[in-house]
DNA sequence: TACTTGACCGTAT
DNA sequence: CATACGGCCAAGT
């Protein structure tokens, strides 16, 4: 049996899964580019309840500052930071550079307008 | 059903 | 730099 899934979250997950190895996103800009402008917290809540096993690029999305969302010190904060430097992010002090890593934030605008 | 939480964001002070 | 606030609203209790 199967039971399907929120097709929100799918096209949260699929946004998360187009991000480039080596790139970041914030969670807006995912929301942006999942179809839905204005609502981060909906990728905040997907992403925390991702299926066990799908792989799943996750320690690419941060705060829209470019700093990570789970807390200082957690195994998750941890985990996040060493997988993104070993795809060469920059990470110093729990925090990424957005304008040098991020994905294009005026194409995000655009599409917002096409909502 | 009602109320609270929260892996958020932009703006204001 | 740090709080505060309103907007957002699915999930959890």
């Amino acid at each position: 049996m199967r039971i399907k899934m929120d097709p929100r979250h799918q096209r949260i997950y699929a946004a998360i899964a187009a991000i480039p190895p080596g790139r970041v996103a914030s969670y807006g800009q995912i929301a942006a580019r999942a179809g839905l402008p204005g609502r981060a917290r909906l990728v905040g809540t997907a992403l925390r309840g991702t299926p066990d096993g799908m792989p799943l690029p996750w320690f690419r999305v941060l705060h829209a500052d470019g700093s990570i969302a789970l807390p200082r010190g957690s195994r998750g904060f941890r985990e996040q930071s060493r997988r993104l430097r070993a795809e060469g992010v920059d990470v110093r002090n729990g925090r990424v550079p957005m304008a040098a890593f991020a994905l294009d934030h005026d194409l995000d605008r655009a599409l917002w307008c096409l909502e």
